[in-house]
DNA sequence: TCTCTATATTGACAGTCTTCGATTCAGCAC
DNA sequence: GTGCTGAATCGAAGACTGTCAATATAGAGA
């Protein structure tokens, strides 16, 4: 995982307004955003997320959509492989919930350093001469 | 615009981690979010982003890559249509330029508010029997 | 005017994504 | 064991996306 890092650096988020982005820290970022890019996905995610007690029975998230119960499966699934959700089997059924790194790390390279306030728009930057 | 709003309501940020979202403030983020989950698209906002002057030329961004021209522009315009850039033709050449009222509601989304730090995983939350 | 350069748009094709019904797998209860 | 229930996987259909070559448009300059 090439995104973020909040720790071993010093650097909260090396990421995305401060510096262009390598191929590769683009690839791995787009999986995640991908999997945010979908209506479904992001209120499956929101209803996880804001549960109280932090997790969810799929028996709860199912019906609370017009989809198919392998629909709803297969969301989840690419919700998990994105790092954004992990679930448990508990008996029958099967628990998911938030894994706030994920988000903190995406909020992270989001976010533009205070003291730099992002390149204010100046002038044409001298091109046309 | 639904998506986060940061005056009206006081609130900064209703929106993923503390409630469940509705369909039409989903749908809105998805596209968002749909924008951001491509590594070309991502590659060309850290560029626009990060530029110092706060804005590039389309013919600084084309070369940056190995695909055409159409494509690049094709890219552009789905940013563009996201709300994450902004352009303005200056004679021959097309200037963009972040808009960080965008990123910044997106961070602001995915930031869980410091009070109530998300719903600790506590228990099989009375699932069963 | 005509020509040249920089971007945008169009149309087409290949690949990917979302969705479903059917099936399979995991665990509980009898 | 058998049967039942909750969830995941499989395979296929349709919609959508990323890409290109070709073309169109906007502006500068002779």
């Amino acid at each position: 995982m090439v995104l973020g890092r909040t720790d071993d650096t010093g650097a909260c988020c090396p990421g995305l307004l401060t510096a262009p982005l390598d191929e590769e820290q683009a690839g791995e970022l787009a999986k995640v955003f991908k999997a945010l890019g979908d209506p479904v996905r992001l209120r499956l995610l929101s209803m996880i997320a804001s549960r109280a007690g932090g997790e969810v029975c799929v028996c709860d998230l199912t019906p609370a959509f017009d989809l198919s119960q392998p629909t709803i499966s297969h969301h989840l699934k690419l919700l998990r492989q994105a790092g954004l959700i992990d679930c448990e089997r508990r008996g029958t059924w099967v628990y998911y919930w938030l894994v706030p790194e994920m988000t903190d790390r995406l909020a992270g390279i989001l976010t533009r350093p205070a003291g730099e306030p992002l390149p204010e728009r100046t002038a044409p930057a001298g091109a046309a001469s």
